[in-house]
DNA sequence: GCTTGGCATATTGTATACAAAATGCAAGTG
DNA sequence: CACTTGCATTTTGTATACAATATGCCAAGC
């Protein structure tokens, strides 16, 4: 591929669909188990039913969507093992892309990740959690995006979807949230180092963090949320 | 979910359609670039176009298909840079599959195992190669299947029918295919003692030895094949 | 009183008709 | 002769009509 093609993505029905759909389930407009009236959601969307459905089968194919033969489409209800699973999966490649990362980080984008490290130091010290989330994110983001695997790439963020699905809401107490931003420091610094064992390390250790944190309030009605 | 559910899987006509064209593509009846008409595949299939093309959605997602707006489906044709990064990923999930099926192993799966193993060798010694891939991919599916992560193996198989759909015939000389066979004989032995460690460094070894293998035969016209 | 059978309704599944866009070809122009 | 331009054809995109299945309700039987 040259640089010197455009091509203008205009993206069909269905994919704008999906994508309305997708941040429908991942935002919470509909609720896990929600079951989706094909008739209802084509007036609310103003699509017929054809693009609907095609966008029913990419959702389910992400993991966001249940199908069930004659018996329509509903909001993927992830059971306690489907969480466990899934951040077990997403440790391991979270923990791969730090290793690739190692390997093709640059100067600049040690620079870059320090700066947004500040941001996120900066809103935990203002108990700004919704800050903390975006640039949490923006960080991991990141260095996938250093990693530079675009399989990697499509498979975290599929994954990571599925799991936004959830709307969790960690039993993140003051605790472990200063235990997450120290832990994120000590990334940075093992990247810098290039040091891709004790990053890959850091990383899974990171997410199993999460995964505890996240089975920990499924089963807790009363968790403490921050 | 309890035990006593029984739900049976009546397969849709879409699914039904996407699993036929999935073993079209990954069996080679579909050449990787194939440009996919619709009415075309209508006809073949004995399908209607609204099916068809549910179909079509859920094998894009797979990563077996790409659909360009207003200009039809056409088979997914992996770059080098695709086949680098595919391996990478599914070495880091076999590697995680390692680690989870130590802690779960049960004697009677490394018994099966061993079995397989001597069926493997037996296939090695006679030079019976369909037989050898067939029985290797049996005994990384049981693998998988110890391990007992959903999440897991549903993305190693997605990603590892995008990576079959190469339909590589990767250079398999004798040497290569000595190592190999050495190599299953160490992981079950790393199984058996329950040392995930080790057999994680085995099965990412294991899988960065194919990948070469499957990259020097894309880049050279002339590779040996056994 | 609870279950079961059958009917009416609602919903999903598939085919097809129509609309929009792309493709290929031929004629015209510099 | 290469390049463009316009038209006919093909192909894809979407909506809708019809078919098949499931759902819910009510009445009849045990």
């Amino acid at each position: 591929m040259d640089g010197s093609s455009f091509p203008i993505a205009r993206s069909s029905l269905p994919e704008a669909a999906a994508e309305r759909l997708r941040t429908l389930i991942i935002e919470g407009g509909l609720q896990p188990g929600a079951k989706l009236n094909e008739r209802e959601l084509c007036e609310r969307l103003g699509v017929s039913r054809t693009p609907l459905r095609e966008a029913f089968r990419m959702l389910a194919a992400d993991g966001l969507l249940v199908q069930l033969p004659n018996r329509g489409a509903q909001v993927v209800a992830l059971s306690p093992d489907d969480v466990r699973d899934g951040f077990e999966v997403m440790a391991a490649l979270e923990g791969l892309a730090g290793e690739l990362a190692v390997a093709r980080v640059t100067d600049n984008d040690i620079a870059d990740l320090r700066a947004l490290q500040a941001e996120m130091e900066a809103a935990h010290l203002q108990h700004d959690l919704p800050a903390y989330y975006r640039i949490n994110r923006i960080i991991h983001d990141r260095l996938n995006a250093i990693a530079g695997n675009a399989v990697l790439g499509q498979t975290y963020r599929t994954l990571n979807a599925r799991l936004h699905a959830l709307r969790f809401r960690s039993n993140l107490n003051r605790a472990k949230w200063d235990q997450a931003v120290a832990e994120h420091r000590s990334m940075i610094a093992a990247l810098a180092a290039r040091d891709g064992a004790a990053l890959r390390d850091l990383l899974i250790r990171h997410l199993r963090a999460k995964q505890q944190a996240v089975l920990a309030s499924m089963n807790n009605q009363d968790s403490e949320i921050l």
